[in-house]
DNA sequence: TATTTTCGCTTAATCATTTAAGCTTAGAAT
DNA sequence: ATTCTAAGCTTAAATGATTAAGCGAAAATA
């Protein structure tokens, strides 16, 4: 016969054993936790937490007490329970051509700065140009419920991103734009700046420019050819392009085909190159083959780079505002974020500007 | 007075509405939704789409039925859900000195695609080497349950790392390691790599080597250092050592103070530069002050880049194995991810390779 | 005195999963 | 005829937050 005092007794100790074991796991607080220990509910604790306690009314000295206990255990609401309940996760999808890529690197350098001031965390990864690999990647992204999305878009991306649109998620492109959708875009002027710095070629007497670029139907790669063949046809001389095909495969051809290129084409004074990359492979062609920069041959990069400044003659270039880009970028996105109701696609061209360096000074 | 007759009615209808407002909406498809429409229970398709079918003796028909309903509408289940039930994010935290630093956006780049392949994602942050950050980031990336991390570690961060492996949390360290904390760690071999650089330009008629540094404590300073002195006491020639303030704000005075530094040492006829980011310096400072790199005055920098292989002369380099040390580092990381329980510290010490190009060739 | 407000909280549903434990039913074994 | 076993599911309790709605007591108003 089991007498009363007894189980009253085993379910005392059971209680105390709980409480203890908890304090000797220390494992999960979470509010509820909380809750327990001060003897109020987890409403009361949440309310506390997310700073709407005079909103809801909760007392002063209850609301000092909580948040007390909270900062001496150091606790922190679970992210993950926050998430599923709100649909919010904090973080920012950035999908870019390759991360690995000094100008994309930059740019997530600096959008990191802003966007974990606000809060948000960075998730990254690499298209590598590769439009099959652009859509899994916008899919994986929304799985994992990415509360914004930052894009280098690749070729035929619009209905994915259209897509994310309709569904109310905030996008920013940002290098490369999308025709034909509303959405917001930050990138350079690229027809302008290629403008600009044909004309200083063709200002500073260079007769015959060479533009070397991609084959490639990338609406600034046309920006940039058109900007270069605006120049040439304004002072009636000849329009010497050069299209590359766009292959990451054969890098070190195009080493080679540049220079072959130049023996076929021996009137050149100058080259203009489209990308970095480009750019960077004729230089190490020029360097090999004795042709000297600066003198008889003018250089001129779209994009600038630590290599272009140091080289010996140094280069001239055209260079991105890296940083009111990822400035710009970030916080449109932001913007689209806060207001998550009204999608308003705004549109920033940002000036790029020409450093004129030692491989365009003739003589 | 209300009939029987009306009030059936009337809930009917409301359950037909609400049936029908559901499939309006479509919004969110869940387990619990494909449970409804296919009439049985969210456990049943929980146990389907995590391929524990058989293990459950879920019916192959009823299996086939289910993989055919979700692969057809394209359901994927919530992932924050799933990782608030379970725990698991797959999720890797990636902490660096500088995202936009070629160097580790290199390796960002390379982890990227194994973690990928893998089901992981990477978010990442830079400490800009402020311990103060770093602390904060790892509670931050602690808060968001982030499965494991990637570190590359300030100062003063071993409690911090220890309290995370104590937790059962996998770390791998790389580029910097902790002493006295028992924790895997993937780097290049820095004293050796150094010695045998220093090695070669003492072989080469070097006579007069200066070594320029940081005045960092770090370890990998240190060994690059010593490796250094080691090749000079071999061969009884003078140890030239100059080390700046590390200071990233003092930037441009670094370029001038290299050039007084080679002022007030008129023998110096190499230079070995301790890291990528004062050869930069040191290079613009002696093209500008019309030094010949190569005839005259050797050059070695630990870290290679693009910058160094275009340059005319090229400068050789020591260059780090990105590619071999990102695998290692991720494959080490998932490894220990797999078996989370029981944390066996590994440490991959890599070769690093000498470039020789054109500013070690004397004459 | 009776009623209404206000205060200061609590209750309980919800978000979308996972998973241990349980419940039918049919067929096999006793 | 009865019990046991196994197949093939389901039930329901977590996971840890948020938040609309509610509730009792005290204070204010009628």
């Amino acid at each position: 016969m089991v007498s009363r005092e007894k189980i009253v007794f085993l379910e005392t100790f059971f209680e105390v054993f709980k409480h203890l074991y908890k304090h000797i796991q220390m494992k999960k607080m979470s509010i509820k936790a909380v809750a327990e220990t001060l003897k109020i509910s987890t409403a009361t604790v949440s309310y506390i937490l997310n700073g709407k306690a005079k909103e809801k009314r909760i007392s002063d000295e209850l609301t000092k007490r909580v948040l007390a206990y909270v900062e001496e255990n150091n606790f922190k609401p679970n992210h993950l329970a926050k998430s599923l309940r709100t649909g919010k996760t904090n973080v920012i999808g950035l999908i870019v051509e390759d991360i690995a890529d000094p100008f994309f690197a930059s740019v997530a350098g600096n959008i990191e700065t802003i966007a974990y001031e606000n809060g948000y965390k960075i998730i990254y990864s690499s298209t590598k140009n590769d439009t099959v690999k652009a859509k899994e990647l916008i899919n994986t992204f929304r799985e994992r419920n990415v509360d914004g999305y930052i894009i280098t878009p690749t070729e035929n991306l619009e209905s994915e991103i259209s897509q994310l649109i309709k569904s109310g998620l905030p996008v920013v492109l940002f290098d490369r734009n999308c025709t034909d959708i509303e959405v917001s875009y930050v990138g350079m002027d690229n027809f302008e700046s290629s403008y600009k710095a044909a004309k200083y070629l063709v200002n500073h007497g260079y007769k015959n420019i060479a533009f070397v670029t991609l084959d490639s139907p990338q609406a600034q790669m046309i920006d940039r050819l058109l900007g270069y063949e605006k120049a040439v046809y304004e002072k009636r001389i000849p329009s010497i392009v050069k299209k590359f095909e766009y292959n990451s495969a054969k890098v070190n051809n195009i080493t080679n085909d540049i220079g072959q290129f130049l023996e076929e084409n021996p009137a050149i004074d100058a080259i203009f190159f489209a990308t970095n990359y480009l750019a960077i492979r004729g230089i190490e062609m020029m360097n090999r083959a004795g042709i000297k920069i600066g003198k008889g041959m003018g250089v001129m990069v779209f994009d600038d780079n630590d290599l272009f400044r140091i080289h010996q003659p140094s280069i001239s270039a055209i260079a991105q505002p890296i940083e009111e880009m990822s400035k710009q970028l970030i916080n449109t996105l932001l913007e689209h974020m806060e207001n998550a109701d009204k999608y308003l696609a705004k549109e920033y061209i940002l000036p790029a500007s020409i450093v004129v360096r030692d491989s365009t000074t003739k003589i």
